[in-house]
DNA sequence: CTCGCTAAACTAACGACGTTAGTTTTGTTG
DNA sequence: CAACAAAACTAACGTCGTTAGTTTAGCGAG
């Protein structure tokens, strides 16, 4: 019966489900229909509220990004700036890997990456990078943060050893890999960030600070 | 007129096909009824040359990651290694940019990934890194190369300076970045990876090797 | 109070998609 | 030359995103 008396929908609300499913079921399983049928309406209703799925996608994806912590915009510490930033950005990828893909698929033109980009642009400066190299620390990271929320290294692995047992000699306990797939990820991405800071380090212009 | 005296199909062509509308038009762009199209053909006749539509993007898919240079087994010099097979992993990502988010979502269990996988590992254990550690720079390494293939950041700022230039300061020449947007990430990758591997260096058990 | 307007649900439908079934014609093989 | 496999076809199914048009509940103006 049309035009309930309180109403079942709401962009936030949508959002919300959305999201659930992606989580629990991947990109892939989210359809309008599905969508519809989990907040108990048509498909149709959903127009009401939201222009069309991929601005829904976008804004489920600008949400997750809007949680990343910026950094201190009046720090000297660059170093530190970075780190936290990266662990940030990482920690709210990892939390819904599954719409990594789509997030990642788009021009770089979201709100709250823009944001980001430009409060760690302008840390970095102020620390005495030149503005070409800020711009390429700036990628660098990110290159990083999006790679290690996409593809988890460690979860790809099939848990069956015989897979990889003959024809891959060095990968011979790849199967154990996924038992501890989370936090070989972590690590991974520990290592790499804390040794790509070292080596920004390195090349800082005035070589220490 | 079915059965043509000689076949219009085969699966090579039908991949080179596939890839030709998804680097022209990106991946979204490729549906069976479109490459059947430009094969001149009927959609329904792919099916006699291609199991789905997914088997079809696998193909392809290891097809581009089987141009990717291996190390040599034997070298002990595991920088040179690792910065070889990196470049050479990008360059071919880089060459198809559409098809990386497909490539990326699926599991680690492409045939030419894990020759890959397993090549480097090799090489790292031989330099003297412990097999964990190993791990976790083929992992890094591999987050890197996804990352700059999927996000190229440069291309990703539109090309119009007001857009950025009020609320975001620091990237008051982001627009200028549309221009050298190749030069830029690629020149972004080097400094990541470079960074990377020297800050991977001085973690090395022995220390210099 | 009620008249109209808007908001929010609905049903029906369109065209595109991946895929399957069944048909027809050609090339090949016994 | 008969039988069979291969490779194209036409038709159709169910699902998808989306639009059009309909119905009804809530609400503000007279």
């Amino acid at each position: 019966m049309p035009r309930p008396s309180t109403p079942r929908l709401s962009p936030d609300l949508i959002r919300a489900a959305a999201l659930r499913i992606i989580d629990a079921e991947g990109l892939a399983a989210l359809s309008m229909r599905r969508l519809a049928e989990a907040l108990g309406v048509r498909a149709a209703s959903l127009y009401n509220h939201v222009r069309t799925k991929e601005a829904l996608l976008d804004d489920v994806a600008n949400a997750i990004v809007a949680g990343v912590e910026p950094p201190d915009p009046d720090t000297d510490d660059w170093r530190a700036a970075v780190l936290g930033w990266a662990r940030s950005y990482r920690a709210a990828l990892a939390a819904h890997p599954h719409i990594v893909p789509f997030l990642a698929g788009e021009p770089l033109e979201r709100e709250a990456s823009l944001r980001l980009a430009d409060a760690v642009h302008g840390v970095l400066v102020g620390a005495g990078w030149p503005p070409r190299q800020a711009t390429m620390i700036g990628a660098a990271v990110r290159y990083l943060v999006l790679g290690a929320a996409l593809g988890s290294f460690a979860g790809g692995f099939v848990d069956d050893a015989d897979v990889y047992a003959e024809r891959f000699p060095n990968l011979g306990q790849a199967h154990r890999l996924r038992a501890h797939a989370d936090e070989i990820d972590r690590d991974s991405f520990e290592l790499a960030l804390g040794a790509l800071v070292d080596g920004l380090a390195a090349r800082h212009p005035t070589r220490g600070a």
